[in-house]
DNA sequence: GCCAACGTTGGC
DNA sequence: GCCAACGTTGGC
């Protein structure tokens, strides 16, 4: 099963505003970038995301899981853009911040560090038991 | 609030 | 199909 990251500014879609939609989840709309779409269209059923919190909080704060393939973006009128759904999981025990990371020798080549911005990122199984052992510390 | 990075758009 | 202009993202 493999592993994203969802990037979301807190004051437009929080973690908890994830929460509050349930085990339904909620469409991952208003992505309007090929890799980030591209990256949801290969999205499972079960796979599990992290959540990070850009320009406010700089961390990643807890982990959702896909619930709905990729399907059209209803937010959108041009068909190019696809979008899976979201529910959210659990909070991590405390959130893992961006500062963090980068300064974890083993995450270097996490695409939150070398790709700040893009939207919708792989994560390795590696970096996802490195940032969850992160998150235990 | 600034500014660098980078993705997208549109004229040619 | 190229590339300059422009808009957006996101850390600082």
């Amino acid at each position: 099963m493999a592993h994203w990251l969802f990037k979301s500014e807190p004051s437009k879609f929080s973690f908890a505003d994830l929460k509050a939609k349930g085990a339904a989840g909620t469409e991952w709309d208003g992505v309007r970038n090929y890799l980030a779409r591209n990256n949801m269209r290969t999205m499972q059923v079960g796979d599990q995301g992290f959540y990070y919190h850009s320009n406010e909080g700089l961390a990643v704060v807890g982990i959702c899981e896909v619930v709905a393939l990729s399907h059209p973006d209803s937010t959108s009128a041009d068909p190019r853009w696809d979008c899976v759904d979201v529910r959210a999981v659990r909070d991590l025990k405390r959130p893992v911040t961006l500062a963090e990371i980068k300064t974890e020798p083993s995450l270097s080549k996490m695409s939150l560090v070398t790709s700040m911005r893009l939207s919708v990122q792989p994560v390795t199984d590696e970096e996802w038991e490195i940032v969850l052992a992160m998150a235990e510390r």
